[in-house]
RNA sequence: GGGCGGUUAGCUCAGCUGGGAGAGCACCUGCCUUACAAGCAGGGGGUCACAGGUUCGAGCCCUGUACCGCCCACCA
């Protein structure tokens, strides 16, 4: 027996689990030979990560379109795996070290890589779990992780090819270096936080004693590594400054002063300290300036300058600031509110350090990316992310690919003792030029962002010429969020061009970063994240996935348990409705052969809203499609079918009950993308089969007869609800209008609200009559707007006779 | 400093290629009607940020202003 009120969470459980044992999850499950293929890649979360609002409401876009799709007959493939993440792994383990009293470095590194792996197997890879509480349809028995034995060949296959192609090079550039993990960072990787700090005034004496120049730094500590002076050619200050000497404090060593345009003379004094070793402006001045490299400043942060060896940056600041006010060379301190970087992982402050790295020319893998783009054989959504994503591409500087970290995939180049360099997989016996068999490979790692650009093809197989690929490559939607689309996105666009020729999918979706539900942005440390779980426990899975793309958007948007709530109520709603039909459907059999007047009506309604539904999932606009199906099923489906055919169900009539089971059945199938689990729990009611797998409605020819019929009798409702008056109705017109509204409930006629209803309809003649009476608007408007001022004129007067 | 977006009911938002201002929640009124009180019916509530312009007609198009977000950027 069918309770009351409807309980998700152990129907939720029942059907995830069955469905998943069933094998209705898997790849082309209830497909038919040769059916299209329809795919979409799960963003590889963390291995240690946690789902958080933003998966579970991009899961559950892509649970919608791969349901949807599934139900329509595709070979679906929605894959799931695990990225290792690095910087953050390591991380992770590098603290449990550090609280053990040990380190990595104590340890050494195969003993660091032993642990990391046993502590993934024990603590990592969680998502998959929750994304099966939201009743995610992935087909787990393919997942996949960054670091499988498979994976690292595609990976490594990757780089000797881009080696191969000679866009692979080595250079020791200044680059983002975060002192607490001790390697470099892409661009990318640095998050920008506005700050305070002093901004100090320093002056520089002339080496020929002509008086000073004064610059302005807020690390006075790099001072040490000053090896020029810079001003704006254009400056008339300092005209006569440039090529003289300067003496830089503390260290006493002769600099020049130079002009280049990059300074800017409204800063500060004017005159910029040139640091090559500590910023990357003054690197590539240096650069162009031919201008020596000092470095000041180790690698773990702290000061190696002789005689301030193992200081902090602000003890040596403050020594320096010291030292300029006793030789009376400090001009002034203010205060100054600017950027600075810092690693988007640890928020350490990035240190611009000038170190060896491997890059990867990107000027031949982006052109056909960009290519690609603009003749939209991939489509960014909104619009306005696809013009970024070609900017972005257009813009791209050459990428940072390696890592001084120790998890993560080994570079592999192999050096002999001669300093011949071999890139090759499987990793070489001895040296392609001496060979020699004393190789040692390269310790750096890869960006964690080079093996996730595979993620689309290395899933499948490649390299290998695997049967999955061919079936289920080229995929078609990506589903993530924004402030990826630079590192992963167009990543993956450019390697599968490049490796197969073909774009990995059809059309990118950026989806929305979910707020707070105050409008800030939920994070742990202000205490305002919102854990998915807490939702899908309280209100369900399938409420939590309604209320997720009900918000959904092109734009930001504001969580909102009220939306969750919407959501619990269409399945209690939906619950109770079938609750109705089905307790008189013992045996019967559903069979769509509409006679009575409501029943042709509700199947134009379920069609409508089908065809409705199978024009905005395509566009991915799932929140209107939610809403389409909300009022399709509270609106029409309840309080005015189930209500019509009642008293018909009540005295058995078989016909009716056999055509509500039917209405009922494609009901559930347009819900099911949203609401699986409620769905196919009703459907268990009077099916063998699993609604998971469809159909999906087809097309009906559509009775416009009837959808004009119920509109009289809806429109006689409101009348009679407002004012209590009675519109002549008969037939089954009078038949509906008696079984919804219930007149003699309601008593007759009243008479304020008689008076109002005369009032409203007058109110709406004189703005007809207004409207047809300007010349200017029946001669410019269309004609057929014209006619429908006419025709609605026309029945508020009859409307208006019909009250007396 | 550049780029993108926003400003519509008390709240959160929707409003298509211009053609009667909408939804959900909240609020008020009346209903425990044998599917559902997590329900049903009805109602109140808006200078569509501001100022100009185009048009028979502007929330929507154009110009400008203000405020609020987000992303990018080498102002030391």
């Amino acid at each position: 027996m069918m309770d009351t009120r409807y309980e998700p969470h152990s129907v939720e459980k029942r059907w995830q689990k069955t469905w998943e044992d069933e094998g209705l999850y898997r790849a082309g499950a209830g497909a038919a030979e040769g059916a299209p293929s329809y795919v979409i890649c799960v963003p590889p979360p963390n291995v240690t990560g946690e789902l958080h609002i933003g998966h579970a409401l991009n899961g559950s876009m892509q649970d919608c379109l791969i349901r949807w799709h599934r139900m329509r007959g595709f070979d679906t493939l929605w894959q799931p795996g695990y990225d290792h993440a690095g910087i953050s792994t390591q991380n992770v383990v590098e603290k449990q070290l550090i609280a053990e009293g040990t380190t990595r470095q104590e340890i050494g590194r195969d003993a660091f890589l032993g642990r990391t792996w046993a502590w993934l197997e024990s603590t990592g890879k969680t998502i998959m779990g929750q994304f099966r509480q939201l009743g995610c349809s992935l087909d787990y028995s393919r997942e996949r992780f960054t670091m499988d034995d498979g994976y690292v060949e595609a990976v490594m296959t990757y780089f000797v090819r881009l080696w191969e192609a000679g866009w692979v090079y080595r250079a020791n550039r200044i680059v983002n270096w975060c002192p607490y993990h001790q390697t470099a960072l892409s661009d990318l990787e640095v998050e920008h936080q506005e700050m305070d700090d002093a901004l100090t005034y320093a002056r520089y004496p002339f080496a020929d004693g002509s008086g000073a120049i004064t610059i302005a730094t807020v690390r006075p500590a790099t001072i040490l590594a000053d090896v020029a002076i810079a001003v704006n050619p254009d400056d008339p200050r300092y005209t006569e400054a440039i090529g003289k000497d300067v003496v830089v404090p503390v260290v006493g060593r002769r600099v020049p002063v130079i002009a280049d345009p990059r300074v800017e003379p409204g800063f500060g004094s004017g005159a910029l300290k040139i640091t090559p070793g500590h910023d990357p402006v003054d690197f590539e001045i240096g650069r162009d300036h031919d201008l020596q490299t000092l470095t000041v400043i180790g690698p773990d942060g702290r000061m190696i300058a002789e005689g301030f060896e193992g200081l902090t940056q602000q003890e040596a600041d403050q020594r320096v600031v010291d030292w300029l006010k006793a030789h009376n060379q400090l001009e002034k301190r203010e205060s100054i509110h600017h950027s600075v970087g810092t690693c988007e992982r640890c928020h350490s402050r990035i240190e611009p350090l000038v170190s060896p790295q491997w890059w990867c020319r990107m000027d031949e893998l982006s052109r056909p990316a960009i290519a690609a783009l603009q003749a939209r054989r991939v489509r960014y959504h909104p619009e306005s992310q696809h013009r970024f994503a070609i900017e972005s591409l257009e813009n791209a500087p050459d990428w940072c690919v390696s890592r001084q970290l120790w998890w993560g995939h080994q570079i592999p180049i192999w050096t002999c003792p001669d300093g011949h360099q071999t890139c090759v997989w499987p990793p070489p016996e001895a040296c392609a030029e001496c060979g020699s068999g004393k190789l040692q490979r390269e310790t750096d790692v890869l960006d964690t962002w080079f093996s996730s650009a595979l993620w689309p093809l290395a899933t499948l197989g490649w390299p290998g010429a695997t049967p999955e690929l061919a079936r289920y490559y080229p995929g078609e939607v990506s589903v993530t969020a924004r402030e990826i689309i630079r590192l992963w996105e167009n990543r993956m666009i450019f390697s599968g061009l490049f490796l197969l020729g073909e774009v990995p999918f059809t059309d990118v979706i950026i989806n929305s970063t979910v707020l707070a539900v105050d409008g800030r942005r939920m994070s742990k440390s202000l205490g305002t994240g919102i854990d998915p779980l807490d939702a899908v426990a309280k209100h369900g899975a399938d409420a939590t996935r309604y209320g997720l793309l009900k918000i959904s958007s092109t734009q930001d948007v504001r969580f909102s348990w009220d939306k969750i709530d919407e959501g619990g109520k269409l399945a209690n709603k939906l619950w109770n409705v079938a609750r109705l039909i089905l307790q008189k459907a013992d045996g019967a059999t559903p069979d769509l052969c509409p006679s009575a007047l409501e029943e042709a009506w509700i199947a134009g309604r379920i069609d409508e809203t089908r065809a409705e539904v199978d024009q905005l999932l395509p566009r991915f606009d799932f929140a209107h499609a939610v809403d389409a199906l909300y009022h399709l099923t509270f609106d029409d489906f309840c309080d005015w079918y189930a209500e019509a055919i009642k008293p018909r169900l009540y005295a058995d009539d078989t016909a009716a009950i056999a055509t509500a089971l039917a209405a009922l059945e494609r009901l559930l199938a347009l819900l099911h993308p949203v609401l699986p689990h409620v769905t196919e729990e009703i459907w268990a009611q009077f099916h063998e089969s699993r609604l998971i797998l469809g159909p999906w409605p087809e097309q009906r020819r559509s009775d416009p007869d009837a959808a004009a019929s119920m509109n009289r009798v809806q429109e006689a409702a409101q009348t009679f609800r407002r004012s209590g008056a009675l519109v002549a109705l008969e037939g089954e017109e009078k038949r509906i209008f008696d079984a919804v509204v219930k007149p003699e409930r309601l008593g007759g006629a009243v008479d304020g609200a008689v008076a109002s209803e005369r009032e409203r309809l007058r109110k709406e003649i004189a703005r007809g009559e207004g409207m047809l009476a300007n010349e200017r608007f029946v001669q410019n408007a269309p004609p057929e707007l014209v006619e429908d001022e006419r025709v609605k004129l026309e029945r508020y007067r009859r409307e208006l006779d019909a009250l007396g």
